[in-house]
DNA sequence: ATTTTATTTAACAAATTTGTTAATGCAAAG
DNA sequence: CTTTGCATTAACAAATTTGTTAAATAAAAT
């Protein structure tokens, strides 16, 4: 492919994901795709057919990172099980901190229209059980070892990403409410980092209590 | 006004309701629901004059179930803190459950466009800081009598609302890992609404470790 | 009963949006 | 140099969608 084409096909694509990451599929116009990428919009079917199409590339795209950044976060064999959870928020955290919209677009598009997910479903699978398996064992032993109380791997895995996604999602809502951290982004998220390693740290504490 | 023009006018709200929810603003169609409140789309024009203004109705609607939930499931004063914090909980998780795409459109809308959001932030800090202070003090007598550990009130109900949300926002995506409890939703949701009080129970705890 | 007001309908219109197409330019291969 | 194929543009078209309007109907008031 020549030069110049893969740059306006790759600022077809660059300029498509900023206007469908902020305004999703429904909101987002071809038109405005192509002025920001400095282009006709004949050229967006010239080289993409449909909107479809190019959406489609942007969900998997995104689908793909979302799952390869938890891989990553805590994929780390080796390591104690509670460095290596702790490792696994921070990196998890900053990942999400990175793409602050990511969530809301996937949230959005796959929850209002699951046929598109339904190739993914495998995938998912094929990524996250391993993970899950792995991790589920070191639960276990920590347990056996009496270091930590039993916990399920799903379970503890979805209070992390709950914690570190939701309040991205969220923060309009919340910013009223900060008061001294009010207009200070980086302070709020920077104490909800915190927070959420101290509820994983304690949520496998071993407690006689109750 | 007259018996029948309220049913029509409310047989919109209910369509728009549908409508608006399940596609956000820019999926929804006035002549969809025109089509499923039983009207011609006329109709919605005269009792509404636009499409924004159906929408804001309903929008406003949500916006203040959303906030009354949060305050009356934690809103019980008089009981001890954790039987406090375990019925707020509970009744706001359940809350959600009977809710399950509220959070979505909230996040969407809210967040897509904060220009709609400013005439809430008022609305929102007079119901909502009350209510922290409120727990705060609590959260700060209970960790005076050494019976838990200090806790920021915004901070520990972000918590809450986090693990509460969250899976309702993802189960499309999560539902492919749940192996054995893959397709009863009902039992994941049963298992979460557990873990999420063990959670919260567990940040709370005075813990002499680390 | 008549007038007045509110409700409803069908037809229309304007704007937007996605997608097509035919003509043109341009670069490389032969 | 010419031919071939890809890239690009401008103009157009079809469909959709929101909103309007004038006329018809029903209801309420006098």
């Amino acid at each position: 492919m020549p030069e110049h084409a893969r740059n306006k096909e790759q600022a077809i694509l660059d300029a498509a994901e900023r206007e469908f990451l902020t305004k999703g599929f429904d909101g987002a116009r071809t038109t405005s795709i192509a002025q920001a990428a400095g282009v006709t919009h004949a050229m967006l079917h010239y080289y993409f057919r449909t909107k479809e199409k190019i959406f489609e590339r942007i969900l998997d795209e995104k689908m793909r990172l979302m799952g390869e950044s938890v891989l990553t976060a805590f994929g780390s064999p080796g390591l104690p099980l509670s460095e290596r959870l702790r490792q696994g928020i921070e990196n998890h955290f900053d990942f999400v901190a990175a793409n602050p919209d990511l969530p809301r677009f996937l949230v959005n598009e796959v929850f209002a229209r699951p046929e598109r997910y339904e190739a993914m479903r495998q995938r998912i699978r094929w990524i996250m059980n391993p993970l899950l398996a792995d991790l589920q064992r070191e639960l276990d032993e920590a347990a056996a070892r009496g270091e930590a109380d039993p916990a399920d791997a799903l379970m503890l895995l979805l209070d992390v990403i709950s914690l570190n996604v939701f309040p991205f999602l969220a923060y309009p809502v919340l910013e009223p409410l900060l008061g001294d951290l009010a207009g200070d982004r980086t302070r709020f998220f920077a104490q909800r980092k915190a927070e959420n390693l101290e509820v994983i740290r304690k949520r496998l504490l071993k407690t006689p209590q109750r």
